[in-house]
Formats: structure tokens, C-alpha cells, sequence
DNA sequence: ATCAATAATGTTAACGATAACAATTTAATA
DNA sequence: TATTAAATTGTTATCGTTAACATTATTGAT
């Protein structure tokens, strides 16, 4: 049988047992300091002994604060992909110590009653929505966007770092597998793979979906058994960087001495593979942190705040694969 | 600066601008069926054209159902293990579709506002705790646990199909090396084991924490160089599994023609070696769903549901080890 | 045409707490 | 001692919505 509230008290029966008002019993709870001794003592040892507890609707609609942020994991990925889970982690960690509750959704409306909202993996129609929102709310994205306060991994560096890393190995000819999608991350990734090349490098950068089959196919398509004009292919992803292997390995060529391969994310995927992948770690669930962090200074903060977008550089995790 | 409610409008003013009253409008919106169809088009078409949004919380306090699941990971795990990860994902996904959203909690009271609670990774002094707390609300819980609504991993017979898989393979002596823990989980895996073997195998059980360092050290501890006296180790995690793995290499052991190894959990960690592990795989994911479904069941419910204790078979999954 | 049953809407009182202001008591100062 | 400031407690209104009951309008049957 659905069960209701049980049988805790209110805080009208604590005020009636101990004589005192709603609004003493109330402040005894939550500003002791405004009520006397005596009678704070009174009160809370009533309230522990009838084990009363706020409740936290009643309070939300009263003061207007909820404690509660909101955070939308987009329906188009899949809830177990580890790179929300590890935000989610960080968020929860860091929002935990700050007393606020985490209320994960997977699609957003702009009524909600919450005291700040986290997004993440936004489509280019879902921003002007989230600007808007912005406006009234407290709002925090996982990636950059303007006029609203955010923090996004430095793509860019990202992929420059690990261009930058194969031509210091002595490759002359590195070729890019980017994903096929439009977003904005795809696109500072394949800018920092050009910054470390000479111009007309653009010929060099290949696209396909981001994922282990999808790349395997898309090489075997592309150069079938055609000897390679690359000796060094760096990935968008780790899980493209393990297709490119199964190619390479396919197609006879050793790694790293024949064809260095380098992948991007480092959440784990870069292990499944012998030698390990060098890869490009995305310290995600440091942000998930740092996006909470950053949420709570909004909330908490009497002046209006310019939003920031906060870049974090990834960081070059060697493998055996360049 | 700490930003409000925003301008979205309250059913009272939908009400006015209207000219109907707010009980009206509040059944044109919940029980359309309640009000006549011009009414309904007047309210409804204003609501929209206004963005009218109900506040969750005046309505969570009114109604007395907030639509919200608590559901708690226990603070001694790790946010980021993919576990409870995995366990949440397959929560969100069955709660979403029933309009429930899930509010992630680290540490838990009795007195919280909610229409259900999850609870996973229970202790042994948790468990009164909780068995109290599912008499005035509805609870239900990852492990098994009497007198509350639960789901299991069927621990014992994972543990037996592993067992029995590496004797069918011709394996005689198999050890067990099981986690220092005094869990209900831990023991019936050992029990599992032990039911696929003759009287006495209690002296091949050995236990150490569920790590792979740790795991690598007690071998090393506890067998050294001398010739290992099993031909096959079960492992009760694919962590240990793991580090088995290392200790058996490095004494020149071919892992599986001189030794067969097997872990449990199959949430990813059996790939980390080459050849994959062979392992029990727990679908957890689908548990989560599960828990979700009988939670949601139970909310809904008229009647008082006799509280049940569902066990899970789980799978093996041939790797390269046994 | 009358009355009962039904449909459609409205009124009042919660839900459980806190904010804002009012009143009282106590302490401190001149 | 008078007077004011500070400390303590109380009163009232409010947050935005829905449940329960009350009212009015409509329909159908006799």
C-alpha cells in the first residue's frame, strides 16, 4: 500500500508541547543563537525526542529555496556513458559538501523550482533556451557558451598537445579522425591537430561516428589495403583510437614502431588496449567538481556575477602507442 | 547574484487573467476531462501563451506527492564506482519513464519528504534503520534484506557457475580468493563455491580486500615462490582477478594452460586483460530498472504488498582465462 | 412544468514552514 | 530613576497549489 508521511510531527505539535510558538520552535532550529538558552534547550531536546524533521517541501515553499540543483544528463546519451557519470560523480561530491541535493533529469523545461541547474552536452537549438533561462535562474554548463557561466575542457590544447607530442617523436605525416558531428568540441579539436601543421593540413582530417566499429570500417573503406600516406594518426576518441589499432594491426603495421596512434579522453577506454593507448585525459570528474563549486559562489552571491567561460587544459597521458 | 523564480507566472494569475478561479484552472491543466471544453481552451491556451509552469513544490506540498525518488549511495563507495553508477543509470531511465525523478543522496534520515527511497550497499547496522523507515514509506533495496521489498544478485549461484565452469574444464583443486569483508554477498559466494566441492574446501578459501594491489601482495604473501598447490583461482572480484592474473605471470604460470583464473562482476573490468577475463557478470543495469519498476509498483499500489526478496541469476561470460 | 441527477464552477481551508513586523521583556546607559 | 537599546518571543500573512465541500447551471425524466 502506497505509504504516507508516517507519523512524524510538525513543527505546529513541537510548538504545542513545549507552550512556545511555531515561529520560536522554528528559530530555535534554525537560528538558535536568536533564542534563549533555556528555552532552545526546551525545544530541541522535545524535537529529538519526538524525532521531529523539517519538511523540506514546506520550507522550499516558504523561503523560496529549495536546496536542490538540477542536473540534465541529454536523452541522447546514454545514462552509463562514463563521461556524464563521472560530472555526475564530481557534482554530487562537491554539492554534498555544500548541502545542496543533486536531481538528475534527462530533459528540461524552463519552470523548474530549484536553486541552480547544471547542463551538459548542449545542442546548438538548446542554447538559446539555456541563455534564457540563464536570465532567471542559476545556471552552470559543462561546455562553452556564451553569456552563461561555464567551464569547458581546452579541446583545442588538447589535440594540440597530442599533435605536437607524434611530430616530437619524429612523425612527419599525422592525419586526423575526427567525429562527425557539428559541435563545438569537434571543431577546437580539429584546430588544434592544424595549428601544430603546416598549412593545407585540412586535406589530412577525416570524419566519421565516434565509435570502435564505425572507425574500423571507415579505414578500411577509406585506404583499404593501400599502403597508409600517414605514419602517425591522432583520434578524437579513445574509442576511435582502438578501431584505427584493429586496422592497423590488420593491415600488418606495428605499434607504435610502424604508425604511432593517439586517442582523446583517457576515462578508462585507453586500457583496453595492449600497449595502452597515449591519450588525452580529460580531468571530468575534477570539473564535475569545479562546475559545482562555481555553481554555489552563484547562488550564494549578493552581486551580479559576469559570466565566465573557464577553459581546463587537458593533460598527455603516455601509452605505448606513439 | 542569486537569481529567483524568474517571471513565469503563478495559476492565481492565470486565474485572473482568465476570469475563472484558480480551482478552475488547476483542473483544466490536471483533469481536463473536469471542465468544459471552451473553458479548457481559454485556460489551457493562456497557460501556454503566459508559460505557465507549476511550481512542483506548492504542489508537492498540497497534494502530498512529490514525484521524487531518493535514492541513497552509500558514502563509503566512491561516487564514480560503476556499480552504483550503473545501478543509478537503470533507476533514471525506468523512473523517468514513469514521470519519477531521481534525487541522488550520500547519507540518509528518516525523515524525508519523498514518494519512495532506494537503498543500496546496506550495512549490517543499516539495516534496522532501514526496516524501520519502509513501515512509513516505501523503500526498496539493492541486497537482500527482510521485511523490505529487495533485489539480489543471486551471489551463490554466480559463484557456483563459476566454480563449476573451470571443474568442466578438468580443473581438480580450485581455490577461492574472497573479500575480507563480513557481507552477506561475500559469504554467499563463498558458499557457492564451496557447494560445487567436497567437504573440506573451506581451508582453499582465502580472503584479502578487493583490490588489485592487494590482491597481487597476498599471493605473493601468502604463496611466494613456492609452486602454487591449486590449479585454478576463482576470484570474488574481477579486480582481485586481476592482480591474481599479475602474480601468476610473474611466476612463469601460463594463464590458462597452467592455471585457470575467473573473476565476478563483469562491469568492464574483465577487459583490462588479455585475454579478457572469464567472469560472472552481474546485470546490474537491468536491477536498477527492476528496483525501479517494483518501487514504482509499490508506490501505486492499494494494497499492502507482502515485501519479497528477488533473486537475479547472473551470467557467465567465457573470457580467455579458464 | 417540476424535480432530481449531473455537469460545471466556485469557496474555503488546508499542506508545513518562514518572513516581516509587532510586542514584550531585559539589560544598559545617562 | 528614566530612557533607550538589545534580546526574546509572538502574530499575521504568505509561499502556490490542491482537496473537500458548496454552489450554480444544465439536462433529462416524469
Amino acid at each position: 500500500m502506497s505509504k504516507r508521511c508516517g507519523s512524524f510531527p510538525t513543527l505546529k505539535e513541537i510548538a504545542e508541547e513545549t507552550g512556545y510558538s511555531m515561529m520560536t520552535v522554528s528559530r530555535a532550529l534554525n537560528h538558535p543563537e536568536l533564542v534563549q538558552e533555556t528555552t532552545r534547550d526546551t525545544i530541541l531536546s522535545a524535537a529529538r525526542e519526538r524525532k521531529y524533521y523539517p519538511n523540506s517541501v514546506a520550507r522550499a515553499l516558504s523561503s523560496g529555496k529549495t536546496s536542490i540543483i538540477y542536473v540534465y544528463i541529454p536523452q541522447d546519451y546514454a545514462a552509463t556513458n562514463p563521461f556524464f557519470m563521472q560530472i555526475v560523480a564530481g557534482l554530487g561530491e562537491t554539492l554534498g559538501e555544500y548541502s545542496y541535493s543533486m536531481l538528475i533529469k534527462r530533459s528540461w523545461y524552463e519552470g523548474e523550482v530549484c536553486d541552480g541547474i547544471v547542463l551538459m552536452g548542449l545542442r546548438e537549438n538548446d542554447i538559446l533556451k539555456a541563455q534564457n533561462l540563464a536570465e532567471s535562474k542559476n545556471v552552470i554548463v559543462f561546455g562553452h557558451v556564451d553569456k552563461i557561466d561555464s567551464i569547458d575542457v581546452n579541446n583545442f590544447e588538447g589535440m594540440r598537445l597530442l599533435t605536437s607530442h607524434v611530430l616530437k617523436r619524429g612523425r612527419k605525416h599525422p592525419m586526423l579522425l575526427s567525429i562527425d558531428e557539428k559541435r563545438p568540441f569537434v571543431h577546437d579539436r580539429e584546430c588544434g591537430f592544424l595549428s601544430e601543421l603546416p598549412l593545407g593540413a585540412e586535406k589530412d582530417i577525416y570524419r566519421c561516428a565516434n565509435e570502435v566499429e564505425t572507425a574500423y570500417n571507415f579505414m578500411v573503406k577509406t585506404f583499404g589495403n593501400n599502403p597508409l600516406p600517414y605514419d602517425a594518426i591522432c583520434c578524437a576518441s579513445d574509442d576511435m583510437a582502438l578501431g584505427v589499432i584493429r586496422y592497423c594491426r590488420d593491415q600488418g603495421l606495428r605499434v607504435p614502431e610502424d604508425i604511432s596512434i593517439g586517442g582523446f579522453d583517457g576515462l578508462g577506454k585507453e586500457q583496453l588496449s595492449l600497449p595502452n593507448i597515449t591519450t588525452i585525459h580529460q580531468p571530468i570528474y575534477e570539473i564535475g567538481k569545479a562546475l559545482a563549486k562555481r555553481l554555489v559562489t552563484q547562488i550564494t552571491s549578493t552581486t551580479h556575477l559576469v559570466p565566465t567561460c573557464e577553459f581546463v587544459a587537458p593533460k598527455i597521458k603516455k601509452g605505448g602507442t606513439t
